[in-house]
Formats: C-alpha cells, sequence, structure tokens
DNA sequence: GCGGAAGCAATATGGTCATATGATATCGGG
DNA sequence: CCCGATATCATATGACCATATTGCTTCCGC
C-alpha cells in the first residue's frame, strides 16, 4: 500500500474550510476553486476525497452538526457529574448558550447552520442529517427535563419531550434574532434564561432525593 | 402615453411566481427562465421589471414579508375589536399560528422566509428589509403584550419587549421544528399555546378595566 | 388614423462552475 | 532500488445562467 494519507483528517480539513466560506460568502458563493484556495490545496484533490458536490455539502453539514451536538452533549453530561449544588437549569442554560451566535466563533457555527438547514429543505440527504442531529439535541434537552422532574426543579405533570421542545424552539428563534439584531440589541441570554426558569420552576430538594 | 401596463401588478405576479419557485425548487435552483415560465412570461419582461436579480429577490423578500406581516396585524387588529370576551392570549395565539408552516400554504410561506433570511445573511439589503419586518412584528406583539398588561392578563412586572421577543423566538424556532420533524410528529400549536400561557397567566378582569 | 414610446419576446454573449481528463509526484513493498 | 498504487495537481470541457441586444407589437395622444 503506498502513499498513505489520513483521508478521515483530510475530509475534514476541505469540510473546515467549506464550512468557514459558508459563513462568510453564502451558499451560491462557494465553489470547488474557493474551497481549495481556502483549503491549501487543487480542486482536483477535493474530487478525489468527495465524489461531488452533494457528498461534500452531506460531508461537511453531519462534520458541523455532529460536532455542535457533541460539545452540547459534554457540556451537559460534565455539568450532570457535578451536580452537588449546580441546578440543571444552570447546566442547560450553559449548554444550549452554545447555539447563540453570541461570538465570532458561534457566529460562523450559526451561519452554517442556517445555510445548511435551509438548503436541507430541499434535499433529502442534507434533511436526515439535519433530522438525525435535532432527534439528539432533543434527546439530550428531554433527558435533562426528566431529570429536573426527579430532583424536583420541575413541575412532575410536564411532558419533557413538549417542555423540551419549547426551550429548544426559544433557542433557535433567538439564535435568528441575534443574527438579525444584533448581539447586543437585547438580552437574548436573559430570555433564553427566563424560558428555562418557566420549566425549571421549582426549587429542587436540597437534601437530594 | 402609449400602451399601459400595472407596473405593481406585474411585478407582484413575478414575485409570486420567483416565491413559488423559491419554495419548490430552493434558492440556487431558481433561475430567470424559471420564473418567466412560472409567471407566463418572457425573460426580457423580467428584465423590463427589474433592473437585476438583486432586485427581484428584494422586492420578492419585502413582498412575502409585507404580505406576512399585514396579515399577522390585521388579526391581531380585528380580534382587538371585538374584545369583549376574548382573551389577548387568545387573539395572539391565533395572530402568530400563521407563521407555522401546518398547512401546503404556510409551509411555502415558510420555505421563502428561511430561503430568503438565509440569503439576507450575506446580502445587507435583503438584511434591512428582514430587519424592518422584524421590528414590525415585533412592535406588534409587544402592544399585545401590554394590552395584556392593561387588562390584568399579564403581570404588571414583565418587559413587554422581552416577553414578546420570547414568544416570537418560539414561534420561530417551532417553525423550523415543524419543517423539520413534520407537522404531524408533535403538537407544535400547543407548546406556542403553552410559550403563550407563561407570559398571559392571569385571567384578566371580566368586567372590563 | 398615425407616430412613436412603451410592452413584450426571442436570441446572442460572455462568464462561471462542476466535473472530466491526463499528467506528475510520492512512497510502501518486494 | 525500482514497480505500481495512491496522492496531488493543472487544465480542458460542456452546461448553464445573468444580462445585453434586437426587433416586433400594441395602443395612447394628437
Amino acid at each position: 500500500m503506498p502513499r498513505v494519507a489520513d483521508h478521515d483528517q483530510r475530509r475534514h480539513q476541505i469540510a473546515l474550510a467549506f464550512q468557514r466560506l459558508l459563513a462568510t460568502v453564502g451558499f451560491t458563493g462557494v465553489t470547488f476553486a474557493k474551497v481549495a484556495a481556502e483549503a491549501g490545496i487543487s480542486v482536483g484533490l477535493i474530487q478525489h476525497y468527495f465524489s461531488g458536490k452533494d457528498a461534500l455539502l452531506r460531508f461537511a453539514y453531519d462534520d458541523a452538526l455532529s460536532g455542535l451536538s457533541e460539545r452540547v452533549r459534554a457540556k451537559l453530561t460534565t455539568g450532570d457529574d457535578t451536580q452537588g449544588g449546580v441546578p440543571t437549569a444552570r447546566v442547560l442554560f450553559d449548554s444550549l448558550a452554545e447555539l447563540l451566535p453570541l461570538d465570532a466563533e458561534r457566529e460562523v457555527e450559526y451561519r452554517v447552520r442556517q445555510c445548511l438547514q435551509t438548503q436541507a429543505l430541499h434535499d433529502t440527504s442534507l434533511a436526515e442529517v439535519a433530522w438525525r442531529a435535532g432527534r439528539d439535541i432533543l434527546g439530550y434537552v428531554c433527558g435533562m427535563v426528566e431529570h429536573g422532574i426527579e430532583r424536583g426543579e420541575v413541575e412532575p405533570d410536564v411532558d419533557p419531550v413538549l417542555a423540551a421542545r419549547g426551550i429548544l424552539a426559544t433557542v433557535q428563534g433567538l439564535a435568528d434574532q441575534v443574527a438579525l439584531s444584533g448581539k447586543d440589541n437585547f438580552p437574548a441570554e436573559e430570555v433564553l434564561r427566563t424560558a428555562i426558569a418557566t420549566v425549571f420552576t421549582a426549587l429542587g430538594d436540597p437534601s437530594g432525593h
């Protein structure tokens, strides 16, 4: 086997370049040539690693969403470990704030999500990627609500799925508003905190369950 | 002055064709030729009415958003007129449900909004259209919250702007979820009702103010 | 009733992009 | 130490699209 190269690493590198471009010039502005230039490679090499634009798109979207989803999950579970005095609502807030475009890095990620989610409206394979990621993250938030119920921080009669969907909807919508109005024109984090607080109403049992 | 034509009507007709295409084939799939075919006219005529693609884009977006904004405003104010026994929360819900892609017509409108909002991320003139429409609709919802405070349906210490932003964020996010998961996979309207109910908590003064 | 400006359509053009093709460089194994 | 498979690149090609150009049609104002 001659001349090895790390395919996964290469694909990821190309996907990153693609995402950076997506955030700066938009979906219609991205071309193979620009991706190649941004990644510091040739156009032909991209073809070598992706069968076509569709495949690159799918991979880049999956790459972006799985990275984000993983970060949210990590924040949730590590927050879960140190659960001693930290309210579940607080852990949830810290995780979901990851989705708001409040700094440059998050804004890039938001734009990537937005571009590809919109594309997913007309591309079933992209839609499936989005659907899977949405299901995962909904599962995480849902788990947190259930956890809150166990700890007495959430009223036991709330439907965890619907509560989670409501919170997630708020985050997504807030992200759009921040992107549109600018992050300094209203306290998005406060709105999110309030939305979470309408589910996590009780103080919890300080003695543990 | 020879051979008159209703410019506004023509432009609207073209914008409608553009929007229908946007919803079905996506932003990248729309071309002048397809718009012309969809509108039943020639490519040249589109050029006659729009200086270029940018102008058509801007007009179509403005057309879509102003139509929607107007419908929301109309529902709000007519609901306001019959305010006798109808709670403000109910009027607000009926208006905002307009934004959810729960039937074919609303789904088209949602897709148009989504496509053009995403495009607005990289086009300042589109962004301005979006910003204006966002400001208007936020104003309407905000007014409803203030009205709710006057009628005793909302706790007087809530910030109308933040409450309105929270409700709007929920609607937008729910629209995305419905578009992704399908309208039959969860009760989006119930989640929206709950979100509104967390602001409109009080029952109101049945005797009027 | 007719001259001409505006409505409208068909086609030409120049550029851009995804993809194809062919050449070159690099390196593991025998 | 050299063969061949893989990695990488440079360029060609064919399609498509926005826009420009050209010419025909319609009907208002005089």
